[in-house]
DNA sequence: TGCGAACCGTACCGTACGGTACTGATTGGG
DNA sequence: CCCAATCAGTACCGTACGGTACGGTTCGCA
């Protein structure tokens, strides 16, 4: 196997050190936050040298920016292939995506992304703002877009602007939760009532765009 | 006017000497993020010296605190009245507070307290998040939770866990524009949106949980 | 008028970080 | 067997920050 083709691997143009060295400094980042995400850091995490990082990364930002699409290239989400849709069906897809939903930001290395973007959003212009944006939100997005379109195809949902739907989705599902578990609201506890929760925001959400009640 | 007298002036222990430089640290962190919060710079920007600074707050997480404190010290929320609800003033009084709500979570000095907390969310196990929570959020959540409750008395609207119901409210009004703002989106575009975003989710809102529908 | 407290401005110290340069070891190809 | 490239480990540099100490000044008060 020659350098070449180990290239490339990781869906972004990486080597497989490079990602693991991206998987060290994740992490870092989930462990001790921004602060403990230093290049002395990573270097002593991922035993390779500060100089290699920046051979690879050109410099602290061009590695948080890899990190970031290293990370969104291990959560593809498959779309559903939703043939043969009717009503329970539609229901239980909804339900699916919505604990889904609830699983990926409350992650570990979601949150400490979101975490990592946020504060940085002030000084650089929110550059990895939208990358997590692009990257992480759009491909959930598309899902649930997907989702919706095929139930109002079937004739189960009703709305006219698919966006204001998906956003009454979104809303019903995520609330504050999303935020809170950002402020740093232990979510160990919350875990436990995602199943139900999204039981509850895909009924409302059935309610308003729904056809059948 | 003695020393004396000028305390507790703000709602805080706080001179209005010591309320114009957390203005200034506020006005430094809105513009530059929390990089340019360096009580160097807020000396500067203040005309104080540090030492005052370390002498008033302690160090420089004091200062933070203080400044969370004395920023949601100047936004009382006014409890409204309401008495003699009736179905449109109740969706009068909705739509207030939804665009209320969008409006206070858009605002400058909001944003940068919230992205400073939740940046610091993982190194300092969350403390200025919960103080956020407690005195920013609690307030607004207490006045939605009251018009919730004098429209349930009044019979307009039906729900068992006044918890739930105001989450979806929440959910349906924010959805996911806080965490883009958040994130850097730009939010100049946005406001114009707030009006037609509130009626819409007050309208989703009653209609999920309005007795009249 | 004289005293003391508060305070501004600045200089200072230790530390820690981002980024660069150098050395020695390893590896793969001719 | 040698050469070139890569990389780990470390030492180093400039800078910037948090926090402290000190001299000079203002202001309230007796």
């Amino acid at each position: 196997m020659t350098a070449a083709m180990r290239e490339a691997n990781a869906g972004e143009g990486l080597t497989e050190r490079q990602g693991a060295v991206l998987e060290q400094a994740l992490r870092l980042l989930v462990d001790g936050g921004e602060k403990a995400l230093t290049t002395a850091g990573i270097a002593r995490a991922a035993n390779c040298s500060k100089e290699s990082l920046y051979k690879w990364f050109g410099d602290r930002d061009g590695l948080i920016s890899a990190m970031i699409g290293f990370q969104a290239s291990k959560v593809r989400t498959q779309d559903v292939a939703a043939r043969a849709l009717d009503a329970e069906s539609l229901e239980r897809h909804l339900i699916v995506f919505a604990k889904d939903l609830l699983e990926v930001l409350a992650g570990d290395v979601s949150l400490a992304l979101n975490r990592l973007a946020i504060g940085q959003a002030s000084r650089d212009g929110s550059k990895l703002g939208h990358m997590l944006q692009e990257r992480g939100r759009r491909q959930i997005g598309r899902r649930a877009a997907a989702l919706l379109e095929a139930g109002r195809k079937a004739g189960l949902l009703a709305f006219d602007d698919a966006d204001e739907a998906y956003g009454a989705l979104y809303g019903l599902i995520v609330s504050d939760w999303h935020l809170k578990m950002l402020l740093g609201e232990e979510a160990g506890e919350m875990k436990k009532g995602f199943g139900r929760k999204a039981e509850q925001a895909v009924s409302a959400f059935l309610s308003l765009y729904g056809t059948k009640r």
